[in-house]
DNA sequence: TTTTTTTAATAGTATTACTATTATTAATAA
DNA sequence: TTATTAATAATAGTAATACTATTAAAAAAA
C-alpha cells in the first residue's frame, strides 16, 4: 500500500495549478534541480523550457515569473515541514521534547523520511537554504504577504512560538525567538558551507548545529 | 575644523575606484537612494545613468555589474560599522558593556553619529537590511569570498566573537552566536516592518530589539 | 460528430545587461 | 604654447532576458 501526500497550496502562487497537468508537474519537478544548479539569478524559463522540451510561453502559463516559482517552492517546503513536524510530534507530551524534535527536523530535513515524492526533499531544502530568503526580500513582500503566500512559514513560526509560550509563559519574545531559530537553522548551514569563518559548526555536522540551536533556545527560555 | 572619514575598500569591488573621480562619487551617491527606491531587482544601470545624466556605459566603467555595486555598499557599511564600533568601545574596559554597545550600534546605526558623509547612513543601513543578504546568497560566494569581498563583515564577526570568548572562555559557539546576533539585528528590523507576525518587536522599537538581542546573547554565554 | 474549451506553440516586443569603438577632455612633454 | 599622450565618457551597438498576443492543436462536452 502506498500513501501519497498531496499538498494544497495557495492558488495565488500560480496562474494555473501545476499539479493538475502533466506539463505542470514536469515543470516543478525539473525546475528544482535546474534552480539548484544555476542559482536563482541565472535560472530562466527559457532554459527550463529547453530542459523539458517545451516552450518558454508554456511555462509562463503556469507561473507569472521565476520569482513566483521560488515562492511556490518556499510554500511547498514549509507546508511539508509543517506536516512532518505535526507527524513527528504525535504522542509526545513533553514540550521540551517537542521543541527539540522540531529543531532536529529543521536541521535534518532530508533523511528523516524516505519520501517517494514528486520533489526531492534534499534539493528542496538546499534550494530554500540558499535562495529561500529571496522569496520575501523584495519590494513585493507586503503585497505577497497580504495574499498569504508566506502563510506556511508563518504557521511554523506560530506553532514553535506557542510551544515556547507553553514551556515558559513568562518569556516575552516567543515569536522573535521562534523566527530566530528557524532562520539560523538555515543560515548556519549556508555559512558552514560557504563562509565557514562565520561559524563554529563544520559543514555537515548536524549534531553540532542542533546542539547550538538547542542551547540558544533553552538558555533563553529556561525558567 | 572638519574630519573626513575615508574608507579604503578592497579594489576587487570595482573596476575603477569610484571615490577617485567626480562621476564615480556621483554614482555611489545617487545609486543608494535609487536602489532603496526601486529595490535591487528593478534597479538598473540605465536608470541610474538617467538619474545622474550620464550613460550606462560610463557606469559600467566603474562597476562590473549591479551585484558588485551591492557588494560595494555591503563592504562600505560594515567597514563603517567597524570604525564606529572601535570608536564607541574606546576607554571601555568591561567586556559586557562592550558587547552591549555593539548591539546598540547594530540596531541603531543611523542616529548614533551625525555623519556628514558622502553616503546617508540611514539609507545605507536600510539597503543592507533589505538587500544585504543578496551580496552573498549567490553562486559566486566562494569566489567573491576568496577575493575577500566580505572581509569587513567577517571582521566584525571576529571582533564580536572575541569579546564573547573573553566574557566566557568556555562558550563553544562564539562565532556562531556572533553571526546570529549580527544577522538577527538586521532580519528582525525587516520582519518588524514587513512581516510583523514573525516577531514580538514593533517596527521602530529599537529598545525592545536591543533588549531581545541582549537577552539571547547573555543568557547563552552567562557563566 | 460538432462545438466548446483547454492547452501549448509560434512569433513576436521591450527591456536588460552588457561591450567594442569612437569622441572628448585633461595632463604632460617638447 | 603647442603637440602628444593618457584618461575618461559617449555612441552605438549585441545577445540574452522577461515577457505577451495570437494562432494552432488537442481534449472534453454537447
Amino acid at each position: 500500500m502506498e500513501f501519497e501526500l498531496k499538498i494544497k497550496l495557495n492558488d495565488k502562487l500560480y496562474l494555473k495549478d501545476p499539479m493538475e497537468s502533466e506539463l505542470g508537474r514536469l515543470i516543478i519537478k525539473e525546475a528544482l534541480p535546474l534552480l539548484n544548479e544555476l542559482g536563482f539569478e541565472d535560472f530562466t524559463f527559457k532554459k527550463l523550457a529547453f530542459a523539458i522540451n517545451t516552450t518558454e510561453a508554456s511555462v509562463y502559463r503556469y507561473f507569472e515569473n521565476k520569482h513566483k516559482l521560488l515562492v511556490y517552492y518556499h510554500a511547498w517546503y514549509w507546508s511539508l515541514m509543517l506536516y512532518r513536524i505535526n507527524f513527528s510530534l504525535q504522542n509526545i507530551t513533553s514540550t521540551e521534547l517537542k521543541l527539540k524534535r522540531i529543531i532536529k527536523l529543521l536541521v535534518n530535513p532530508a533523511h528523516a523520511q524516505n519520501n517517494v515524492q514528486l520533489l526531492d526533499l534534499y534539493l528542496l531544502s538546499k534550494l530554500i537554504i540558499e535562495e529561500g530568503s529571496k522569496s520575501f526580500l523584495t519590494k513585493n513582500v507586503e503585497l505577497e504577504n497580504k495574499d498569504k503566500l508566506f502563510k506556511p512559514s508563518k504557521d511554523i513560526c506560530a506553532l514553535f512560538s506557542g510551544l515556547i509560550k507553553a514551556f515558559n509563559p513568562k518569556y516575552k519574545y516567543s515569536h522573535s525567538l521562534a523566527t530566530t531559530i528557524l532562520e539560523v537553522a538555515h543560515s548556519h548551514q549556508f555559512h558552514a558551507h560557504y563562509l565557514p569563518s562565520l561559524t563554529d559548526i563544520k559543514y555537515g555536522d548536524e549534531k553540532k548545529l542542533i546542539d547550538y540551536l538547542n542551547h540558544i533556545l533553552f538558555s533563553s527560555i529556561k525558567k
